[in-house]
DNA sequence: TGTACATCAGTGAACGCGCGTTCACTGATGTAC
DNA sequence: TGTACATCAGTGAACGCGCGTTCACTGATGTAC
């Protein structure tokens, strides 16, 4: 890991350090490979090393993305205090992943932009820990501890995903172009109905 | 309106009828202005008599795939025979506007795309119809039916809103990339399912 | 009806830019004996 | 412990590309008298 010589040391990872700073700030379509390797001071064919291309590159910002997405949907469940019966229980854990999701897109729009946005290259590896696991983890416990009807499982995980998925989309879209404040007062109270709603619609 | 030679007569139109050609198939990202100009025979710089940038093109294309949508949600609606209970009757006109929105988006991910796209420029003109319009009036129509109670027609609009946007953009992402078969089976089923719990979650 | 003239909608060439990617190459590293 | 050598991770120059936009200009259109 000698830094400083003809050899950079890790490159992989400074590319990918890098490009996150670029997307956190600029977005991914201000990522390009020319300018990443003029700020790690190395030569643009030398990116080439580690990644077949730009969108190989992409691919792994998204999956670290979506990765990061799921640890903060975990640390705000974990976050839910253990106290009181388990049904009601299981039910603030849930609303809890939920809102973290959107709290995270409107955070981070642009990381939230890239964690889904369409590729042509397949994830360099399988999500982990996966938004998707932790959801249906959280339905999966609701219906065991008889907060919902064990009807509503099979359909839960999708409806709850559209609602959240939906919201954050909108407040971020509304947000990404102007770049105006950057927590709008009314979003906690529409993060509020939404999340409702989708509980209404689980019982 | 004299076609054919060194005026074009309706350059404008023509700018906007090509650009939309292109989004439909190749996406906003597509979108030139020296290509869009070579396809109608035309210089590069003609266009900027009409549109003062690329962005304020994209921005009536936005407009106008917004209005599509909206479009196609009032002609869903207003295939809903009017045979039954009222009540009952704006409940499916409810329904279908938003079946109408997941299936725009699906068979039209391109111009779903840029109907929600960011932009720097503000829209041209006020949205005529509005998507935003129709489903305000389809849930008000459904509280003055007893449809529905009436403290749920203030959060409504937002929560609908979510659900079937989140589940378009889930759906249309997925199918974006690899452009695999247009229609996947399964589809239908999801679009029940939040459309389902939408309606139950204003209960 | 004819003509001068303002206005509008085009042309064509150029500016300035930066990109992704490839290729033959070289300097540094580590390993086998 | 020293040395030959394969391998790996870089360099630097170039290819090929196309973009958005500007600018001085010209050809066509319509209008006033």
């Amino acid at each position: 890991m000698a830094k400083g010589g003809y050899h950079h040391g890790d490159l992989e990872a400074a590319l990918v350090d890098s490009a996150m700073q670029v997307v956190l700030s600029d977005g991914v379509g201000a990522l390009t490979v020319r300018d990443l390797a003029r700020t790690i001071g190395v030569s643009p064919s030398a990116a080439y090393r580690h990644f077949p291309s730009r969108d190989h590159l992409v691919a792994a910002l998204s999956l670290r993305a979506r990765e990061e997405l799921a640890r903060s949907m975990l640390a705000a469940r974990d976050a839910v205090p253990a106290t009181g019966p388990k049904a009601g229980r299981s039910v603030r854990r849930f609303e809890a992943i939920g809102r973290a999701y959107i709290r995270f897109a409107l955070r981070q729009p642009r990381l939230f932009e890239v964690a889904f946005a369409p590729s042509s290259v397949p994830p360099p590896a399988p999500e982990h820990p996966s938004a998707w696991g932790v959801l249906v983890d959280a339905i999966d416990e609701m219906a065991a501890m008889g907060a919902i009807p064990a009807a509503r499982s099979a359909d839960a995980p999708l409806v709850a995903w559209a609602g959240v998925h939906g919201l954050s989309t909108i407040l971020t879209a509304s947000k990404l172009p102007s770049e105006s404040g950057l927590h709008h007062s009314g979003d906690e109270a529409m993060i509020d109905a939404v999340i409702d709603a989708v509980i209404r619609s689980l019982r």
